[in-house]
DNA sequence: AGATAGTGTGTGAAATTTACACCGTTAAAT
DNA sequence: ATTTAACGGTGTAAATTTCACACACTATCT
């Protein structure tokens, strides 16, 4: 028999990355009950002394190795029944990164076998809610894609203008228009274009952008409309 | 000294309506310490055995006494130390409603002791940190009403064109063109035109629209760019 | 040298948005 | 009966934004 507990807080995150030309989702495989060996949204328990923010940071860091997410919160699930232990109320997360082959996944402590990407297509069944969860942290970011700069966060520091519109394409789940989205981008002035070009690809290269955050800071102040 | 607790989770309700021209929301004057006498927004505790939603539900009815409001969460707020007496997570729950003198503020529980309604302008200091949660839910729904019908839920359920206008105007802060928001409010088709006109006023009689949830579900799936 | 794959560019039509002002109606006041 | 005050209701033209659409260029590989 498991423990019961009461009134407990917990956090979960969705955290996406993109990379080529995929959408992905940071998932765990619990090495705990239950769901022990389950596929499941790296999550845990909010401790007394921690804000909600702190908390999100600090158990992502736990369950995946990753830091210094900037992590916005999304929804809270509170339905009775959503963990079998007890009541657990969950406030969910998400984060937009780039997935450098570089930064490896490693959980640090035991609750997580280990972290992975996996491609938001085929998603197979998740622990608890949290394919609902996942859900409604995608149709989130689908909308605010159209008034937030997020992409970015998702791309390479340097990335192409194809790059950029694949990633609105497979996002938004919607071909656009190659010299319409192109004209549009670079009408905000907010995309530094840089002196570089792609390297090792077997065609004509392409030039590089960088995402320019001060520019962005004074055309908008927070709003935007994208794609 | 006040009893200390661990791990509790609330609900605070930031209810909006609309009268006289003017955006108000529903305070109560507390009953209980801490901040006996304070204003604040209404809220309590929630159940073992209820979801946060029905909880929203139970708890507006019960420091108001207005009950099937349809609410929506908007934010959690988290941080340790936002009451006195210990670690409480709240969420934060919306709603848009009619003030139609009928309905009468009666709180039902001694929690509270007095509910009543006060304009958004010129709002006192509130308990907790409930001015941050107001502001919060204010900057929500000013956005939202941009994409979805919300303010047919603040309007009579008969109305007038420019009290259509009045209230996008009190809510986006900002003056709007009269014969554009006209064309095009009337252009989406979701407005349906009565037969009768307005009364009591000592000047000519603007004829009467109501909201037609049917046509709307229909024209849009939830998606709509509005003033 | 040719094949392959993706880069990069412009125009016109259609739709949408914006700016703008006056006469008509009603009830209350004189 | 007349006037006044307050709001109701209406159209057009210019500017801007959105949308649809096709081909020549460049780099690499064989």
């Amino acid at each position: 028999m498991l423990p019961k507990f009461d009134s407990v807080f917990s956090i979960d995150c969705v955290i996406f990355g993109f990379e080529a030309g995929e959408l992905k989702i940071l998932l765990i495989e619990r090495n705990e009950e239950p769901y022990k060996d389950w596929l499941a949204l790296p999550g845990y328990i909010v401790e007394q002394d921690e804000s909600i923010d702190d908390a999100a940071e600090r158990i992502l860091y736990e369950l995946t190795g990753l830091r210094d997410m900037h992590m916005q919160q999304f929804h809270t699930f509170g339905e009775v029944n959503r963990h079998p232990q007890g009541r657990v109320i969950t406030v969910a997360y998400y984060a937009l990164i780039r997935i450098n082959g570089q930064k490896e996944l490693r959980p640090v402590t035991q609750y997580a076998k280990k972290a992975f990407w996996h491609p938001v297509n085929e998603l197979p069944k998740l622990a608890f809610d949290h394919s609902e969860i996942f859900n409604t942290g995608f149709n989130k970011i689908r909308r605010r894609l159209h008034y937030q700069p997020i992409a970015f966060e998702l791309l390479p520091e340097k990335f192409t203008l194809t790059q950029l519109q694949s990633l609105y394409e497979t996002v938004l789940n919607k071909k656009l228009d190659k010299r319409n989205f192109r004209k549009k981008m670079l009408s905000y002035g907010f995309l530094k274009e840089l002196d570089e070009k792609q390297k090792g690809v077997s065609y004509r290269a392409a030039k590089l952008y960088k995402f320019d955050k001060r520019k962005y800071g004074k055309i908008f102040q927070g709003e935007m409309t994208l794609a």
